[in-house]
DNA sequence: ACCTGAACACCGTTCAAGT
DNA sequence: ACCTGAACACCGTTCAAGT
């Protein structure tokens, strides 16, 4: 009754596979399309400027228009959130199959959904909060045939299915802190249009700490941080294995 | 113009600090009242189902009553979220002063906030999503004293003032991707009242591995997976020390 | 001084009606 | 087959009016 899920077609009557051909009717509107623009409109014009109307407008069209493909906002968004994770599947540096490694693996996958958030830092809240599908789909790794494909090649690489299944979910955890963070990070600065009235930066004076370490903390090192906790995760990934399979040189000797 | 801050009170004139006693109006309207109204109301019914409406109605008030002590809905969103995470200064396990060295100080704070957050599941995305007010204000820790308080302790536990601010760094990544994950299992399975239909746990055929590793995926492993990934964080950051000072017994023995 | 009624602009959603 | 106009219930917010 609610939330019922988009673009799982199976047995789902939409007009476009109704008609044969897949093409659209008059206004070219279409499942896909209206995803994809919804998308680019959030890219654009930030989550919160999303309305159905405007979203309609948006593709020239009266916004009651998209309940024929769509079955409510809610929906809407969720499809959004899979749009959105999809682009996983046609990232070239995230080739499933030509990765040798589990370490190899995990850090293209974790590179691959960091562009993905920064690529669509108004979607990435979305991603990250909204309630999924079964209690063991965490964000922001969301796609089912990930986690199935994580899974794969963790116990491949002779995990048990206990360490395998935990580090899927330290993986997640790990994830959602760093990109959540980066993105909120980077929509603070170009944000809310705030004019700095009279005080530059508020008021410290009670913070020496906060203070001398401003310059500290408002450097930008997302990207180094990111890389770090990474490996800091991977070396704690490989001591659950037996010491003769562990990749070599795991520890950074640079 | 937006986002006004709301309970800092210097100089903005409630009808409280005009009437001289603290007292409130035939309704006991305040806006103390209101922020925990407001709490209490997400905690009961979700944050989905909080209105200006609701929470008058909750209150035994018209709804617009509440303008006169809140500047607007958002504006309120952002008192909730310091009332949730002021709590942390009443909790009796996380005492300011009375820590023994940086790494008793940065448990009680992780288990303190993981405290907040298990009390209110349905507040904590807002903790998390929330824009805050300044760049490097992160969630879930976005209190300015309590970042003054974590940074003092670093330094002065001989950390460096670019350590001590990575420290901080890394410390909110993984508070926030541990227990927004938390949560949001924890709402999963309380969550959409949907029946199970036909298909138990869906179709996951086309996912060997998913579906040979589901009773792995499904045990509650928050607690532990939260003390572990705190001990290996610990761990790191001692790492940060020159050999001498750092403390001795880091690696757990048990 | 504090609350309410009425009003405004906007929202999601449904459905009969147009083409 | 596809889109729109009109309608409904509900929002956030403002403000003159009540007590």
């Amino acid at each position: 009754m609610e939330d019922p899920d988009i673009s799982q077609a199976s047995g789902g009557e939409t007009p476009a596979s109704r008609a044969g051909t897949t093409g659209a009717g008059r206004s070219g509107l279409d499942q896909r399309r209206i995803l994809d623009a919804a998308v680019r409109f959030i890219d654009e014009n930030g989550l919160r400027m999303l309305t159905m109307q405007r979203l309609g407008a948006y593709l020239g069209v009266e916004g009651m228009a998209l309940y024929r493909y769509v079955p409510g906002r809610e929906a809407l968004l969720d499809g959004v959130v899979e749009t959105v994770v999809d682009e996983l599947f046609s990232d070239p540096h995230v080739h499933l199959e030509a990765h040798s490694g589990w370490v190899d693996y995990l850090q293209r996958l974790a590179h691959g959904l960091r562009r993905i958030a920064l690529a669509h830092p108004e979607v990435f809240p979305l991603v990250a909060t909204r309630p999924p599908a079964a209690p063991w789909v965490r964000p922001p790794l969301r796609s089912l045939r990930w986690i199935e494909s994580l899974l794969g090649v963790m116990t491949d690489a002779g995990f048990s299915d206990e360490n395998a299944a935990a580090v899927y979910r330290a993986f997640s955890s790990f994830l959602l802190g760093h990109l959540l963070l980066e993105v909120a990070a980077h929509g603070v600065e170009t944000g809310p249009v705030e004019e700095p009235d009279v005080s530059p930066s508020e008021d410290l004076s009670d913070y020496p700490n906060l203070q001398r370490l401003e310059p500290h903390l408002s450097v930008d090192a997302a990207a180094e941080d990111f890389e770090e906790a990474l490996e800091a995760l991977l070396d704690r990934v490989a001591l659950l294995l037996p010491r003769r399979r562990r990749p070599a040189r795991l520890t950074k000797d640079k």
